[in-house]
DNA sequence: ATTAATTTTTAAGTTAACTTAAAAAGTTTT
DNA sequence: AAAACTTTTTAAGTTAACTTAAAAATTAAT
């Protein structure tokens, strides 16, 4: 399978998994940087290779099959993104773009080495799910968004969900990184602003920010 | 640029530096799978682009920019090796073909983290040399193909160039690896046959195996 | 419930990287 | 130095993955 039906297929996966609902080509070709007439023509022939469901007009819905392809193209995405983040001191952006573009050229037994080295974990440096060998992703995600979070508690921030480069640099400032922990000092509802303490430094940040960051709260 | 692009003005570098000397779209297209009707019309391609110079029925020779290019590519292929080498227990086939397809996906930035992990090693685990960043190439290279190997001189592999499956399964299996030790005991000139042995065994080697092992003496 | 606005689809066309088959040029043999 | 053979090139055509622009359908607004 070419880069391009790769692509296209974990675009909608992806879709359907955190952000919106709407994976009507026009919507997946925003993501992909194409034109949607091209959108819809690939769904047309991804149709026809019964990775996914098409109906004029209608959302594009994975099948089996194409879910299982875009899982195992997700996991060595994923796999990627731990291994090069426990490797080399690289940012957490960079090593996104790296992890994006070697996850085509990846064999089944190559994601298994690596996963094998770093004893086979759960999640990668973002926090996302990284799925196993046969598709299958162990999530009993609890997690919220920041923008959810109660004044006054602890949490664990547990997701960076974005591929942003200037918001990665920002969390990275600010100590905003998985697995460290915070406390929420103020919800703005009105303004949707959320005041939070990281390292005895206090921060006021937007929702912008707070709907792609994820934490657990700690009891 | 593209894959085929990158493939094709490495093919050409790699034929000019130990293959034969043929250059011609013919010979570069059967390395690559492709039709030579293919490779002239690339080749006249790439000479727009000043990658290298094509005159109808002549050699195709790699401008200094196509050199450039082909080294740069060659090094990542050769820094993957010696990472993938030193991470996982996997057959320097596997190994190779992993890094045929990583090469082409990999960033300055990511081959130098690379380069910099391994400590700059100038040898991948064929003995190939490994270009520096700036497309340098350190190889005092004195070693010789066995089949030009003495007669009761002790050797050390210095070199193994192919990339075939079978021919590394073979080595594996005899102990005929990167830095190992082997003495040579008898050339059978008519026959093309080399006798040599490696710890404690002795083999029979023919002219398919001994023009692609290369060899250092030890004195 | 029409009209207006948006989105999707269709249609036609482009580019890169191939293919096969025939023509042209080069190479080898005698 | 022809004739025979081989290789390269040209020519025409294919496929995947796009594009733009217009037509068709859906969705939103008054």
């Amino acid at each position: 399978m070419s880069i391009a039906i790769e692509n296209f297929v974990k675009a909608i996966y992806n879709n359907n998994s955190h952000d919106a609902r709407d994976t009507k080509p026009g919507n997946i070709a925003k993501k992909l940087g194409i034109s949607s007439a091209a959108a819809t023509d690939m769904a047309k022939k991804l149709a026809t290779k019964d990775l996914l469901h098409y109906e004029k007009y209608q959302e594009l819905q994975l099948t089996d099959k194409g879910r299982k392809m875009a899982i195992n193209i997700v996991r060595k995405h994923r796999l990627w993104e731990a291994f090069l983040f426990k490797m080399f001191d690289m940012s957490l952006h960079d090593i996104h773009k790296e992890a994006e573009l070697l996850e085509h050229q990846t064999s089944d037994l190559l994601a298994e080495k690596i996963s094998e080295y770093l004893g086979h974990p759960k999640f990668d440096p973002h926090g996302d799910p990284i799925p196993n060998a046969n598709g299958e992703i162990t999530t009993t995600d609890t997690s919220i968004p920041l923008s959810n979070a109660e004044e006054n508690k602890t949490y664990i921030i547990s997701r960076l969900t974005s591929d942003d480069k200037e918001f990665f640099e920002f969390c990275a400032k600010q100590k905003l990184k998985y697995g460290h922990e915070i406390k929420v000092s103020k919800q703005f509802k009105n303004n949707k602003m959320t005041e939070l303490s990281v390292e005895n430094n206090t921060i006021l940040l937007n929702e912008d920010f707070t709907t792609l960051i994820y934490v657990n709260e700690i009891n």
